[in-house]
DNA sequence: TTTTGCTGTAAAATAATAAATAACAGTGGG
DNA sequence: CCCACTGTTATTTATTATTTTACAGCAAAA
């Protein structure tokens, strides 16, 4: 497969619709600035929407926060767009005759549990509005206004 | 694509060679307890032998770590297969025009870089001799000996 | 109340990556 | 000199992500 980049996207747009507070979005608009298609966006948006993270109405090209900023982190992003799905992945077809294959991937989930739960744990800690300040920053440094396309 | 299990086959075989010290060991045999090919093996114990964990000469089937146990970390092993893969992808087909999505990414991947690291360092932490004795608790459990097929 | 533009959703097509497969030159041991 | 195996590359297949297409239904404007 291709990398997802669901995570990345969903962050744009939330990020989108923090950066233009009232304006009338529609997901056109917002994949012109994610350069990709009008359904992708909505796709996503209907995953923000079924977290509790983004308000639409159908038809109403006026999608919204949910909440705060401050109150969306990156793992609630996480969890709305990939669900539960590991960073990292076992191997579930080792032979199941083999007491070595069968038992190392055990023990295998036990750390990767761990590692996944470190990399949630600091998602957890980065929140949209962190990701707009270092936005601004980074904006400010390049010199680009936050109104273009 | 697939999702990668390189990294936990990866570990399996080098389980797999400190279970059975001394063993004639050939791909084959090996990828009878992953269940896959001996070609994929041969590509994994290459990286591995590349990166220093593992030493083995050609036309002779008896591969054999190149450090103790205790001395390989998981990291080493994603290293080794993964190269500088990271966990988390950026969207890096945005509009280049938009400053938002240009910034945006920018800011992303700074947070994407810290949740990298922390996963790391947590990798960094795990050795194939903790992987090596989790699996013995887990083949006590299961009654299953490490010599089985 | 009709029209228009948009949303929400699903299905089908395409693209990207991983793993499986096949092939073969070359090594070491018998 | 054989033989079994490795190390490596190239090709094919499988799986997932993204794109594309399509369309029913809502909201606002006319």
């Amino acid at each position: 497969m291709k990398y997802s980049t669901k995570l990345s996207d969903a962050a744009h747009v939330l990020a989108f619709l923090a950066l233009h507070p009232g304006a009338a979005l529609t997901s056109e608009r917002i994949a012109e600035s994610v350069q990709t298609n009008p359904a992708y966006i909505r796709q996503l948006m209907s995953a923000l929407r079924k977290a509790g993270l983004l308000v639409s109405v159908k038809g109403h090209p006026r999608p919204t926060l949910a909440k705060e900023p401050d109150g969306i982190t990156l793992l609630d992003m996480y969890r709305a767009i990939e669900g539960d799905k590991p960073i990292l992945h076992q191997d579930t077809h080792t032979n199941p005759d083999c007491g070595v294959g069968v038992n190392i991937q055990l023990a295998l989930r036990d750390y990767y549990d761990e590692i996944q739960k470190v990399a949630e744990d600091r998602m957890s800690t980065i929140t949209l509005q962190d990701i707009i300040d270092t936005y601004r920053k980074k904006a400010g440094v390049n010199n680009e206004t936050e109104v273009s396309a």
